[in-house]
RNA sequence: CGCGGGAUAGAGCAGUAGGUAGCUCGUCGGGCUCAUAACCCGAAGGUCACAGGUUCGAGUCCUGUUCCCGCUACCA
């Protein structure tokens, strides 16, 4: 590496979806831990880019759209300044936050695409796929629903029947109906452009599965390795809508760029949006082949981190590849899934309400218990744990100390040491140890491991001040404690260049309590012998961080209790009457009561059990998706309805014959329907 | 048998090239009293999911099994 030139870096971190808020997971799970890398490395004395921005595109932005009765770009309005809000308010400090519905990414995404078209890079085919002549657009999978042609579901999905698990086409499905006028579609012919990503299969191989070995997180790697292994196939660029990047090519009318291609050359646009804003050059960052590509992002993107965009990358030619993906894990929230249509989640805009000021307290806690190489779960107790007995136990603690004993011994100036003893010594090197110590765990994405580090830091002090007991020697020994209390308060200033890539509004704080007006940088820890020099005038102590009380997590946990009640009543929607049957219609179903004898777990499936029903004819296997509601013991001797006269079917391999019948319960568990009294006997028909 | 990740003290996690099982919190005991009843020291607590195998030796490598999470299906 040449020693007068920075090394350059590209930071970026996923584009967030623009039809929701932040919440606690994408924090934990990208943007903290693209920020703690990002101003790590501006702090190490490198040229840093860090950018990211508001992905606009797609259609469950239409969708949000329709039901709100707003056009897209008002949802999107909204939604960006929400999110770009948060990211501000929590310090993420991107170089730029851009969008993609801004003008500059629809140029660089139309010219992105039309490189690759003129260079021959995309296939074209046409295919018929189903159209609205109502709405006037073609459908996507989602919007289209009809009869399963496996299980004869007639709220199956275009895509795949929810019912019965089984994936089709679109065009498979019985008496297809737009779900968005009802009306019956017709098929058409449309073109779309495909970008073959077979043909990058062997590339991709070697440059990951054989080059990253063993620098790529092992998470990354299995899922690139799986993809690959299944084989990959040409994946369409375009859709037929009406919302997104024209598809900047002769008779392309009604077509636009599909929203996972125009997203990441999001990042792309994001840079030149900065490079004009600062009158800088934005391509050293995209195509010196010396600066470091990292994208941060969860795992459900690393497909199109890993695969697609480089494909995209290199097939355009110019650019250079990430150097690495570390993608993160999910983050649960009290034990479930963190779900923005459910509304389980820590808004970030909501916690500042109800902690104003605590920013650092939730990305000390989002940290320290990231999902770095599994899923994790956020519990308040655990952050009310954190903030206690770390933040404010160790980390604060330690700085007041040293704070208010300068201001009571010395008046607040920082004392001439005089000969230092060997534990003086030793704490001094222990202590210059340890940017290089966290500065490794950070360059090794260990973000959990370095914040770890750091506290340590704070230990040594108060183990420091414990050994030494300062408040004791100033009664017989005045020079000694001038020279403990002269470590101490180098060590309190290291920590207000060390917490800063973590916590940097307490970084900005204790600076402040410290006096600090420098611009200390990292290696000044390690390097320089006085950080704070005799004569340095401290000022008064003051608190970095707060406890939190039992109330506050009460609140909390009552606040997710009110969206779990909440939810519950809005699946109590009931739904419409079914069209109208004749009794003759009904006659023909053959319903019987009976009851369970025998039950057991279908293997290798997450709803399926096998069961031995007794319906008073015959005895018979009946395989039904209840396994997430029912264990195999409980359902023993359960009393049921069950149609017998259904078609049987196979499932799994196994003949069902016959359907119990099932009803949801507001929790989202099923329950049975059974006979109000018990002595019914098996087999008895309902009517 | 679709694919990937995971299973280690009460909880949350390390364990990176096989060699006496670690960290943080919690619990118990002690010290200190400058500090937000904070800090420091010490102790208890684990047959490393289960069953086999390779090896002088396996949390670590191999085989099989079970259970959790995710992807395949536009929530990081």
């Amino acid at each position: 590496m040449n020693s007068d030139k920075k090394q350059k870096y590209t930071i970026t971190a996923a584009l967030p979806y623009t039809n929701g808020a932040v919440h606690i997971g994408h924090l934990a799970g990208v943007y903290v831990p693209a920020d703690i890398y990002a101003r790590f490395l501006r702090l190490t004395n490198n040229d840093v880019l860090f950018v990211c921005g508001s992905d606009e595109h797609g259609v469950p932005i239409t969708l949000r759209a329709k039901k709100e009765g707003i056009t897209p770009q008002q949802v999107v309005d909204k939604y960006h300044k929400v999110i770009k809000d948060s990211f501000s308010d929590f310090g993420i400090s991107f170089d730029n936050y851009s969008r993609t519905s801004a003008k500059i990414h629809h140029k660089t995404a139309s010219d992105f695409f039309k490189k690759l078209y003129e260079d021959g890079k995309f296939l074209e085919e046409t295919s018929e796929q189903l159209y609205d002549a109502v709405a006037n657009q073609y459908l996507a999978d989602r919007f289209v629903i009809g009869t399963c042609p496996k299980c004869g579901n007639d709220e199956s999905y275009g895509d795949q029947c929810e019912k019965c698990g089984t994936s089709h086409n679109a065009t498979d499905l019985i008496n297809p109906k737009s779900a968005i006028t009802g009306n019956k579609p017709s098929l058409k012919e449309t073109k779309h452009w495909y970008l073959p990503l077979d043909k990058y299969e062997s590339w991709l191989r070697e440059w990951i599965v054989d080059g990253h070995k063993n620098d790529w997180k092992t998470n990354v790697l299995g899922q690139v390795k799986s993809w690959l292994d299944d084989g990959l196939k040409p994946r369409a660029v375009t859709r037929d809508l009406d919302w997104g990047i024209p598809v900047p090519v002769k008779d392309a009318e009604g077509k636009v760029l599909y929203v996972w291609f125009d997203a990441p050359i999001g990042y792309i646009s994001a840079t030149k949006e900065w490079a004009e804003k600062t009158g800088k050059n934005w391509e050293p960052y995209w195509k010196d082949t010396d600066t470091k590509l990292v994208h941060f992002i969860g795992k459900d993107n690393i497909v199109f981190h890993c695969i697609i965009f480089p494909a995209m990358l290199k097939a355009e030619g110019s650019y250079i590849l990430p150097e690495n993906v570390p993608a993160n894990e999910f983050l649960n929230l009290e034990g479930n899934k963190i779900s923005t249509s459910k509304n389980w989640a820590v808004w970030l805009h909501e916690y500042l309400q109800d902690f104003p000021n605590k920013q650092d307290v939730l990305r000390y806690v989002l940290t320290a218990n990231a999902p770095e190489t599994k899923d994790n779960d956020f519990t308040w107790k655990d952050f009310q744990a954190r903030n206690n007995n770390e933040l404010v136990a160790i980390l604060g603690n330690f700085i007041n100390r040293v704070v208010v004993l300068t201001n009571k011994y010395y008046n607040g100036i920082v004392p001439k040491p005089n000969e230092f003893l060997d534990i003086d010594n030793q704490t001094l090197e222990t202590l210059r140890l340890f940017p290089k110590r966290i500065s490794k765990s950070i360059t090794r994405y260990r973000f959990r491991e370095a914040l770890s580090e750091m506290m340590q830091v704070a230990r040594l002090g108060n183990k420091y001040l414990a050994d030494e007991e300062p408040w004791k020697k100033i009664k017989v020994d005045a020079e000694r404690t001038k020279t403990i209390m002269y470590v101490a308060l180098q060590i309190a200033s290291s920590l207000s260049v060390l917490t800063e890539p973590f916590l940097p509004f307490t970084a900005t704080k204790l600076k402040a309590i410290l006096n600090i007006t420098e611009n200390l940088k990292w290696n000044d820890v390690t390097n320089n012998s006085v950080l704070l020099a005799t004569n340095h005038q401290i000022n008064k102590a003051e608190l970095l961080f707060s406890k939190v009380e039992d109330a506050d997590i009460a609140q909390q946990i009552a606040k997710l209790e009110a969206t779990k009640k909440q939810n519950e009543q809005e699946n109590k929607v009931v739904l419409p009457q079914k069209e109208t049957i004749s009794f003759t219609d009904f006659t023909k179903l053959d319903i019987r009561i009976g009851t369970i004898l025998e039950a057991e777990k279908v293997p290798k499936t997450k709803k399926l059990l096998k069961l031995l029903v007794d319906v008073g004819i015959d005895k018979r296997i009946i395989v039904s998706g209840i396994a997430e509601s029912f264990s195999p013991e409980s359902v023993v001797g359960q009393k049921v309805t069950v149609l017998i006269n259904l078609d049987s079917r196979k499932i799994r391999g196994i003949e069902s014959q016959g359907m119990i019948l099932m009803t949801d319960t507001k929790d989202g568990k099923l329950a049975f329907v059974e006979p109000e009294k018990s002595a019914v006997n098996n087999g008895e028909s309902v009517s």
